[in-house]
DNA sequence: AGCCCGCGTTTGTGATCACAAATTCGGCGT
DNA sequence: ACGCCGAATTTGTGATCACAAACGCGGGCT
């Protein structure tokens, strides 16, 4: 027979180095929401998940949980999982949290002059402006997470990040789908003026190219939302 | 034999209308923490819950990782649970968190005149000066957060609000070090400042009031922390 | 034809068990 | 007396099962 361990074991081999199960199935669940690859409303089962990710129930369990308590899935009050479908209102008061937190993880982040941060983060923007060009709207949304992901790991401020990452979780789905509507060529990149105010050591210019980046976010779902 | 869901019925007979077993776990589990009665640093067993509540595993495992998952718990990469006691720097974000976060949510709980609010918080705000005069370190910090709840709650900014809770139960804990360590002797009540700005419908000098309250907390936390 | 009831199926929940890793603590050696 | 190593215990993890509630579909009534 095969023991829990052993599967467990031969599940993770070559993954990753020693992640319990239901970590595996957080991260893979939590990248799908993040990038857009679960439509809002859908609806999952622990069953179905455990099974295309041949586990048992129960880190299905545990990772569905996790996410829910962090509101990247949401679940009714008969249990059944579902991928959230915020409304306006509620999309309102998470660009409005967004353009709270994040210009203060740009300030932190922008402290002194980082040109190693401004050369990674200039790459990562080269790869946004193909995105944009190419019009490959779940790319666009990938590369932009990354660069907004690699700036503010630069603030060191951990718990802040958190709670930014847990907004941009309940958001992605919504994004997906505005991206998908209104395409990405109206697109204005605030991104340079970030990568300038870096290189800089200006942190107040850069908090202002991360509000106004936010800002545009925001803007962008209205008018899709409308 | 008693069935599983039996057992359910009888422990919830009476303390709630129909709540999963999980939940009410993590209903005492986050009350608990929140009112400060979790020493930071203090380990917490699966079984050692589940024994004191009477229940199973199964739910005690589920509430813990919902409580992890807000950062109101953390475990060790080996799995141990424990009561997080958060450094100054990290203590320094949550407060920015708060500072950035609650002046808006009061901001919008105070947009028109609301009299009823304001009686029910001068209400609140009578037992926390109780609070304050003998010293009552716990019931201070209880009532201080029902304060802000109520406030916030006429919000009606769900997401928000729910960034700020998150941030306070990460605090809590030192929170209780900092009031037992101080007293709560030197504090000044800038609720009454708040109350009446919601009285005159004046959201701005109530988001101003709220901003100086937390800035006093994080004041008190630094003072304790050095 | 449209609506509703009822039954089979699906689904989340809770309990229990085996297992391995981590922790703890007593005793040995220096 | 102090530190270290081993075994016993503690602890989280994953699998599995029974159960009841929710869901959904099909047939029958109006």
């Amino acid at each position: 027979m095969i023991t829990n361990y052993s599967m467990r074991s031969i599940l993770q081999a070559g993954i990753d180095e020693a992640l319990p199960t239901h970590e595996s199935v957080y991260r893979t669940l939590r990248r799908a929401i993040l990038h857009g690859e679960m439509p809002p409303g859908n609806a999952l089962t622990l069953r179905g998940i455990a099974e295309q990710l041949s586990v048992s129930m129960t880190p299905a369990r545990e990772a569905v949980r996790r996410l829910v308590a962090e509101r990247a899935l949401e679940m009714t009050p008969s249990g059944r999982i579902l991928v959230p479908e915020p409304d306006a209102a509620r999309l309102d008061e998470l660009f409005q949290a967004r353009l709270l937190l994040e210009p203060e993880l740009a300030r932190r982040a922008g402290g002194a002059a980082n040109p190693a941060l401004a050369q990674a983060l200039a790459a990562i923007d080269a790869r946004i402006d193909d995105s944009l060009k190419s019009g490959d709207a779940p790319g666009y949304i990938r590369e932009n997470t990354d660069f907004h992901t690699v700036l503010y790991q630069a603030a060191g401020a951990p718990a802040l990040m958190a709670l930014v990452e847990s907004v941009w979780l309940q958001t992605a789905p919504m994004m997906r789908r505005v991206y998908g509507r209104l395409g990405t060529q109206g697109l204005v990149d605030y991104h340079e003026a970030a990568i300038e105010a870096l290189t800089a050591g200006d942190a107040e210019a850069l908090a202002r190219a991360i509000h106004d980046d936010v800002a545009q976010g925001r803007r962008l779902m209205q008018q899709a939302g409308g």
